[in-house]
DNA sequence: AGCCTTTGACCAGCG
DNA sequence: TCGCTGGTCAAAGGC
């Protein structure tokens, strides 16, 4: 509850005079972000020494976020080489709020060369030292703002909207190669992606469907898109994380959501090899560590995966379905009265293909336990954030939160919670995944291109408001750090 | 003992 | 009505 409020207060404290796409960039490059010379994200990996400008900025960040030792993100150094805003920064009020945001080196601004030729003029490129994952970007409160998105099944865009918005903010949501859960381990640019996969699994989740197919190619790997929102939740924009280059350099894209499509920053993240190192290796939940000492074995996949969202799930079928090659499992949601249900389809080799969610929980996300392997890490996750936890009420179980989405007609609806029956699907198209098994389940998705991710939301009127509750309870296993982080936090 | 998975059977919707 | 398909049930067994 205290969570809630805390978190409320913040969206609110965010809100800027004026709202525009070069706010936003500002906004979220120079709030959001900063470069640490010294990526002591993975316990102090590849110390190279602070510059004195990420020095200067490492006291400053330090002193926003008052106890560093409170959050892993405070650990990291992050530091930045400027700040557009010295007062009442977005950096500073999360801190307050009990978030700590990685920063953007940007200084750096215009010192990398161009990454694409079609390349905007204005667009420098930002260089994120190694150690500052997009794990780190996903992470960042600017993902507060999913709480709010729901996605479109047509055009894949997620919609914003809150009761008292003039009108919600559309942006796209796209992926490309998403890595299954295991491969997540074995390599840094799918260890990178996980927890945005899992941000919209968990997020999904709130809704009645999730589709999340996977991958099962190690090799493949492109962008990703996810939401991105400033100060003002007006100000929206999408992060995409690109696909790991020939020297081991994400690409981000950050892209306000307006009416110019070219105001958009590009820059770049070194991913360093140490990631590829099971010694730098963030530590993972239980069930990854169930399913990569089972690799292969149905079995065991089959156990811990469902947990992964942070409720618990009891296994109450299996069936091979026509159309994809991977046998689909049915989860029920153990918590009493929870009508939540919940499909996977895993391929032979235990990577998630599909996840499909039916419902929403009308309880709040059980505690991690052992045997879910389930770790509240991130912000959202957060009982003392996002109110999810067991303390009580749902960050939007109050009605504030307005939900707008495309049905299965492409006719805009707005949910104010009133659905009683809500479906949402993310499909993260695979190479290796039969087309005709996601599709089929989610007809009017606009697929982006075969290898895209795209998200389907359906809502009709079946659910009790309760079931609503947790809505928006986002849930990002943050394997590692936020488990190290939580442990800290409680 | 309790909870879970497994798995074959059953049921319902649909063409 | 029939067959197909997806979803669910429930007994059995494991942990």
């Amino acid at each position: 509850m205290a969570g809630m409020n805390d978190k409320d207060a913040m969206i609110e404290d965010w809100t800027l005079s004026n709202p525009s796409p070069r706010t936003l960039m500002s906004t979220f490059l120079s709030e959001e972000f900063g470069s640490r010379s010294s990526s002591g994200f993975l316990a102090g990996k590849e110390n190279e020494g602070p510059a004195p400008e990420t020095e200067k900025m490492d006291k400053v960040t330090k002193e926003e976020e008052g106890d560093a030792s409170n959050d892993f993100l405070s650990e990291s150094n992050w530091s930045g080489a400027h700040k557009s805003n010295s007062h009442g920064g977005l950096a500073e009020r999360i801190s307050a709020s009990g978030f700590n945001v990685p920063k953007l080196n940007t200084a750096r601004i215009g010192q990398e060369k161009m990454a694409s030729s079609s390349s905007d003029v204005r667009s420098p490129y930002l260089t994120i030292p190694p150690g500052l994952s997009p794990t780190s970007l996903l992470e960042s409160p600017v993902f507060l703002s999913n709480s709010m998105a729901q996605p479109s099944p047509t055009t894949g865009k997620l919609h914003f909207a809150q009761n008292n918005n003039a009108g919600p903010a559309s942006m796209p949501i796209s992926s490309s190669h998403i890595k299954s859960n295991d491969l997540l381990e074995d390599a840094p640019e799918a260890f990178a992606f996980k927890p945005l996969l899992e941000l919209h699994s968990s997020f999904y989740s709130s809704s009645e469907r999730m589709v999340v197919p996977g991958l099962s190619q190690p090799q493949t790997l492109s962008s990703i898109t996810v939401p991105v929102q400033s100060g003002n939740p007006k100000e929206t924009g999408t992060l995409e994380a690109g696909p790991m280059n020939s020297q081991n350099q994400h690409e981000f894209n950050l892209q306000a959501d307006s009416k110019d499509a070219t105001d958009s920053i590009m820059f770049k993240h070194s991913m360093p090899n140490s990631f590829m190192g099971s010694d730098h290796a963030l530590p993972l939940d239980d069930e990854q560590d169930g399913d990569r000492d089972l690799k292969g074995e149905p079995s065991s996949v089959a156990v811990g995966a469902p947990a992964k969202d942070g409720y618990n799930w009891r296994k109450y079928g299996q069936k091979q379905v026509k159309g994809s090659e991977y046998p689909r499992s049915y989860y029920k949601c153990t918590h009493p009265n929870c009508q939540v249900k919940k499909k996977v389809e895993r391929s032979l080799e235990g990577h998630i293909t599909e996840i499909i969610y039916k419902g929403t929980h009308n309880h709040p996300m059980p505690p991690p336990n052992r045997r879910s392997g389930v770790l509240l890490s991130h912000p959202f996750n957060d009982p003392e954030i996002d109110g999810s936890g067991q303390t009580g009420s749902q960050m939007n179980s109050d009605s504030k939160t307005m939900w707008t989405t495309r049905n299965m007609g492409n006719e805009e609806q707005d949910w104010q919670g009133d659905g009683l029956e809500t479906t949402t699907s993310t499909h993260v198209a695979a190479e290796c995944c039969d087309p005709s098994a996601t599709t089929k389940q989610t007809p009017d998705i606009a697929r982006l291109s075969s290898d895209a991710i795209d998200v389907s939301s359906t809502m009709s009127n079946e659910e009790d408001e309760d079931d609503r509750a947790t809505h928006g309870s986002v849930s990002l296993g943050c394997d590692g750090e936020g488990d190290e982080t939580e442990s800290k936090r409680m």
